[in-house]
DNA sequence: CTGTTAGCGCGTTCAC
DNA sequence: GTGAACGCGCTAACAG
């Protein structure tokens, strides 16, 4: 790798004329400008950024830690994101915690080392520590889809009780009174906050309110397969099931099919698949993607020195089947 | 953020005894590895891998570029290749290139500019020009499930004949002599090596070789649809298709029921959503975190000076309905 | 307009 | 066992 000093020495120039060049600084003369770009081209130099952060307050990249990136809704929030800090000209580094705090942990104290300007995390259950100590430590943090509890930083969440009750009102015009939950864990503050959304409006709505109704599962596939297997064991079963994410729910549509039961699933996430399948499923969507932007957007403005406010996005139910 | 000097001054040390502590170098006494701990634990002190890496050889961070984070084949990569990364003490740095080429380039660049220690990509169609420049500068590359012409680097691709093979071995067996192909751009390796592997087989098994039966699309859910309407239109129209990517194979299902038409559709990569349709759809399951695994071990090798083969990994088929 | 120089934070000799 | 000093590659301030 070719430093500064290669190219000032093969322009004929000193390397503060190079670093003026290449950074764009006007006061340069036409002729050194053309040395330098043609000894830089010649060379294949590119700035060591490490350095060059080193000197300067910023890095320009962008650390996002997301639970889970085969959740295509993590997915999904870590590509609005991207785009949103690509068009204002910063490149993000994308951190999967595979919803593991440790590993977490990890890679939070890597990007707090690489002195990235900011992190945008979905932070995972367990422990608020991480996020926590990036904040104390004065690092810019907004927080995707979840809230942590003692952390002063913004958070981007959607309506949990706008979702919820737009699902339960939904199964209920239908003439469904008994209606099971599929939720997270209680460890992440949308599991606890589907819960709490989930009992308030099913007993205002005069539904049928035995707890053994919400069952909790770990998020993934197979936890939302076994939380199915439990709500039909029940009797009686509940005759609508709804399931906090996209992942549970697939597991849940299989569980429901293996048994040949007639219980309508309902899900949070819109996946292309939930249409396809016989019978479909209704959805209540939640725009990751531009969940992810907004969050960015919100992080670029506290990098900036502004104070954003935390935001709180809209659901929206689509009724199939 | 501290630095290693306001360690020193706290613990009341210099900052090379500081330095030797952190660093674990025996040469020093108990009592000021004592004092040195507590200062820097109290002062949150975390070094800066930017400065260390100036010093250093290494940065620890392993950059890894994705084609799509959306598409579930790449994200298990990814997984993969980052759980190998972690136990080998190794931090990696996800960059999802959008199957844009220009965005590719910036990654790259950023990668380049940071120093990583090693990129895996799995490389855009368009120019093999981001992943050749890496490798000119002497930066350490393997290629992931796409080869690049004139770019001297590992690759470690998955047996696209043996794939295609049992995909049309399976269908012949179940009776079709007409059979279509939606295949990937051009522009990318495994989309070429398909249609050729496609058309070899599908002539020495002496079924219908049309080519109108061969169609193209971008990889992505839309393309796969209008791919499959292309398809469909034909007279006669084939009786199976074999898709190319999950992606694709989603769109084209679609597709072929919204016309009720009674065709067979296999699919490459294996899926939840595959088995949960109805018809439940055949596929030739690729071991994408495997693959990723395998890559990024391939890569810590040439890191660490070895210089590693290429690895082709065998598909194997999965019947269904 | 340009060359020189002082750090940015850190690891590593080299003396002590 | 420890401190002082140098240099990694770069930018900005200062002279000229």
């Amino acid at each position: 790798m070719s430093t500064i000093h290669d190219v000032a020495r093969l322009a004929g120039v000193s390397i503060g004329t190079v670093s003026r060049v290449l950074s764009g600084n006007p006061a340069t003369s036409p002729e050194s400008r053309e040395r330098v770009r043609e000894a830089a081209l010649q060379l294949g130099y590119t700035p060591n950024a490490r350095a060059q952060s080193l000197r300067l307050a910023r890095t320009g990249v962008i650390g996002l830690s997301i639970s889970d990136v085969r959740n295509p809704f993590f997915a999904d929030a870590a590509h609005g994101a991207e785009q949103e800090a690509l068009a204002a000209g910063r490149v993000t580094m994308l951190a999967n915690a595979d919803e593991d705090s440790a590993i977490e942990a990890r890679y939070l104290r890597a990007f707090r080392a690489q002195r990235v300007d900011g992190v945008l995390m979905s932070p995972q259950g367990g422990s608020a520590e991480g996020a926590r100590s990036l904040v104390e430590a004065g690092i810019p943090v907004v927080l995707l889809n979840r809230t942590l509890d003692g952390v002063d930083a913004p958070v981007v969440t959607f309506d949990v009780r706008q979702g919820i009750e737009q699902a339960i009102m939904h199964l209920r015009d239908r003439g469904h009174r008994r209606i099971g939950l599929i939720a997270g864990p209680v460890s992440v503050s949308t599991g606890r906050a589907r819960v709490s959304a989930f009992e308030s409006i099913r007993d205002e709505l005069g539904l049928d309110p035995a707890p053994e109704l919400v069952q909790l599962a770990d998020g993934r596939r197979g936890g939302g397969a076994d939380a199915a297997e439990r709500l039909l064991d029940l009797s009686p079963a509940p005759t609508a099931v709804l399931s906090s994410n996209a992942l549970m729910s697939s597991g849940a549509f299989e569980a429901i099919r293996g048994r040949g039961a007639a219980v309508e699933l309902v899900s949070f996430d819109d996946q292309d698949w939930m249409r396809l399948v016989d019978p479909p499923l209704s959805v209540i969507e939640q725009d990751a993607a531009h969940m992810g932007a907004v969050a960015m957007r919100l992080l670029l403005e506290l990098i900036d020195g502004g104070s954003p406010r935390s935001v709180t996005l809209p659901t929206r139910l689509i009724p199939r089947g």
